[in-house]
DNA sequence: GAATGATATTCAATATACAGAATGATTATG
DNA sequence: CATAATCATTCTGTATATTGAATATCATTC
């Protein structure tokens, strides 16, 4: 009996892709097995892991096997199951540690968190496909937010991706593709959004007045590394309400100000 | 000529096991590299990793390609070096979101920084090896510390350490052993240090005044995960003056109350 | 500015990591 | 409780990842 298989899980075929080009194969699959087990809610067994990747269980086996070693993953002998280590945490602290635009912006982003009682973000930009927030600060102290640090976004969405549009030299055909694959709460037209990304490039920075999440401003300003695309940016994100209140003029301008400024002392 | 190796730097010789051992050493090659490059200040080029770790320049061009497709490694083309990148910032998130015990325990690690103004962390135990901190809470806002989540320290140091010594079920030749290699800042003697491993079983904490770090007063009380050895602690640090004002006795029974909450939760 | 040293990168032979089948171990089911 | 079914794990031949030498590229020194 031949059987095709019926449909590839969607990990599958990009890990395929990765795995066949490298020359270190198993450090693609490693990597997507971290992946997986940071996705999933609940630790898993070998079966599990191997039918989402689309790896042969002896293969993936020795993997999850050498990732234990290494304290990346964690085996209960009992259920069979695997998870994360905090192993993966000395890595992000070694990261941390030395990520300049993370201890330059931290301090910015405590300040205008503080005084305009909002939550801030520096994030990275990974080009036109995602951003990854590097350094939150959140006012009132709740720490709770500290775990956002990590977490991944489409490059394109809220204010940040209207920076992205706007300053990151990419194609209007590019944008529109990736634009249409894009989940917003209240989702603009593809022409209203262009009409806002021309107005952050003339005022310096995004803003996404409820598109993103109802209810809710998000501000963002881009941070230059280098001269060309930006390199991160600085958000900020309060209740549509309580930034009318706090005076969102005076905060939009100092979160320029703040960008600027971090922008300068990356050497930008 | 026949020349022999002068000296292998300290990472090779692990490293050599660890990839003989394991049926994945790409793994185990990637692993150090991270580390490495974690450890690091400045981004590093290939020759000074290779050289490190004891890997072939070849072997280690193909590990750094394979890390920089995954983003776990950032690499500049005009310099040619290499630095962490922030995905491994992604899977420490995917860590902290699921782990039960630094979810536990964020609330009361919140609450003791708080009302005793001290910096609280939440450590896993790695048997007698080592600690890392997962969970971080500082009174004052000061969010510098959050970098602090996933430091690495000697098992058997400071307070954690006499907890460790007391519950782990250690041999007391095995502790000796340890306890040499350490390094404090005013180091008690290996009996002086049994008597309060002996004082840390009956009173259920340890406690640490100024041997670890001079005039700081470290707390750690035993958190279990399943009956048998702690697998986990909290930690109260503050400097050893300002405790004593802010009632020691109080900090150290609620530490305690505290640590056996958590215990409960966990269901251990 | 030529020459030297160091570095990154490609290349071809071979030791070995990996796929797939076979075996144990464990859990579900009638 | 027996039997099936699923899962984790060991085993073995082979495609290939790794090695070490060769080449290319860059920086440094005289």
């Amino acid at each position: 009996m031949i059987m095709r298989k019926q449909e590839a899980p969607a990990a599958e075929n990009e890990l395929a892709k990765a795995v066949k080009e490298s020359k270190a194969p198993a450090i693609s699959r490693a990597a997507a097995v971290l992946r997986l087990l940071g996705k999933s809610d609940a630790p898993l067994g070998l079966q599990p892991i191997s039918r989402e990747l689309g790896l042969v269980p002896s293969t993936c086996l020795y993997v999850l096997r050498a990732l234990t070693a290494e304290e990346l993953v964690n085996f209960d002998p009992d259920t069979k199951r695997y998870s994360l280590a905090a192993g993966v945490l000395t890595l992000a602290r070694g990261w941390l540690r030395r990520d300049e635009f993370n201890s330059v912006a931290q301090t910015p982003l405590d300040r205008l968190a503080q005084k305009f009682n909002v939550t801030m973000l520096g994030v990275e930009i990974f080009g036109i496909d995602h951003i990854i927030a590097v350094a939150v600060s959140q006012a009132g102290g709740g720490f709770q937010l500290a775990t956002q640090v990590g977490s991944r976004f489409p490059a394109l969405i809220s204010a940040t991706g209207r920076c992205i549009a706007a300053f990151g030299g990419h194609s209007e055909a590019q944008l529109e593709a990736r634009f249409n694959t894009l989940r917003w709460e209240d989702p603009p037209s593809f022409t209203e959004w262009m009409e806002q990304v021309e107005r952050t490039r003339t005022a310096g920075f995004g803003i996404d007045e409820g598109n993103y999440i109802g209810g809710v401003t998000v501000l963002a300003a881009p941070v230059w590394k280098a001269k060309g695309k930006p390199s991160h940016a600085l958000v900020a994100i309060g209740l549509t309400a309580a930034l009318q209140r706090a005076g969102l003029p005076a905060l939009q301008a100092e979160l320029v100000a703040a960008a600027r400024g971090v922008t300068e002392q990356l050497g930008g």
